[in-house]
DNA sequence: ATGTTTCCAGACAGAATGTTCATTATGTGT
DNA sequence: ACACATAATGAACATTCTGTCTGGAAACAT
């Protein structure tokens, strides 16, 4: 007894209608008729769906991150160990097939709250392979570790919105992962230009 | 002719009253009636100061990315020569005072548009420097200059926000700052805990 | 073919929005 | 202290959106 078609059907074109209007109007100035209109289904479906727009919002971001963690968790393990950078990637990757909705949660839609999810399941991984790394390796962090997690996460998403946000790509997903591994080896002194001194 | 006493008055209250109202249930759970019950002020008297609600926190995030400018300018010309780290101290600092302010902001609240001003004014800045610093020390960005101003405001922003989001503080202003100031000196690889190689 | 589930169209009350207006209250400049 | 100007008030209003609930039609699984 698999998933009626019917059900999906609609699923899918809420869905597509939601992430379609907000890209195009913000999440506050679409209404469910609007949804439901572009959806081309009845309204009172909507509600048989979905509590409100903040509840199919949520619904399609946690799809989004399931899809990633899929995508993420085989490589995650390996990057433990290798600091290889193939996560930020995929991440990357997976943000240029799935680019719509990924500007708008980046963007703070629906108060920031989808966006919030992104970063904090983002930061509990990295946290988790920071002390991973740390344990196989034999080091200590020199800083917080919160802080450090947080900092990574940051500037990964914030790099990450940029880049999406551009209608012709500024640059190929390798360069982007490249340049972000090369911060993270030497860091912004570094990257400005300077000589990192002794 | 100074601003009326009357209209101040009443403005103060409809900000305050929509800080604590959005910190408290979230920007889209607030009605007009909430804020001006809170703010003790008619209704009609609302839409003689704003349009709706959005204007009234467009006009808060002016008023607060106003305070931040008047406080980093000074800072901000110095600092592009002697990379001191001070106008971080700074911002960390104005937020500590305006804490309510920067978490409603920071936390995307308002469908992320106050946040993106913010980050925005942030980048221009930080780009600015980048290229004054550029100059004075002949030195040339290793990394696309856009890129780094984002990954370096990204890594700020989310630190400042893991910072303000506590109730008790993790650590005082000026110890982030020098973890920032660490960090970017050094990267997060030798953050980690990392010798750096060569 | 049949029984089940989903979708639909329409109606409904309740809430919030944004505007108007006559009246009252409060400031400002002299 | 006064007169004038301007802001705040409360109430009413049409409009829009919300969320819920029908009975009946359509699509589904088996």
């Amino acid at each position: 007894m698999a998933e009626d078609r019917r059900t999906r059907r609609t699923r899918r074109a809420l869905r597509d209608a939601l992430v379609e209007l907000v890209l195009e109007r913000g999440f506050a100035a679409i209404t469910v008729e609007d949804i439901t209109e572009r959806a081309d289904v009845a309204r009172a479906t909507f509600y048989s769906h979905c509590r409100d727009k903040e509840d199919l919002f949520a619904a399609v971001t946690a799809e989004l991150l399931a899809e990633l963690d899929d995508r993420l968790r085989p490589l995650v393990a390996e990057d433990a160990v290798g600091f290889t950078g193939k996560p930020v990637l995929e991440l990357f990757r997976h943000a240029q097939e799935r680019r719509d909705l990924y500007r708008i949660v980046l963007r703070g839609e629906g108060d920031g709250r989808p966006l919030r999810l992104f970063v904090q399941r983002t930061v509990e991984t990295v946290a988790e392979v920071f002390r991973e790394r740390a344990e196989l390796n034999g080091v200590r962090p020199r800083l917080t570790p919160d802080l450090l997690a947080r900092a990574w996460v940051g500037e990964q998403t914030a790099v990450l919105q940029w880049w999406v946000e551009h209608d012709t790509p500024p640059m190929p997903v390798e360069e982007v992962a490249r340049m972000l591994f090369d911060l993270a080896m030497h860091g912004r002194y570094w990257a400005s230009g300077f000589d990192v001194p002794e």
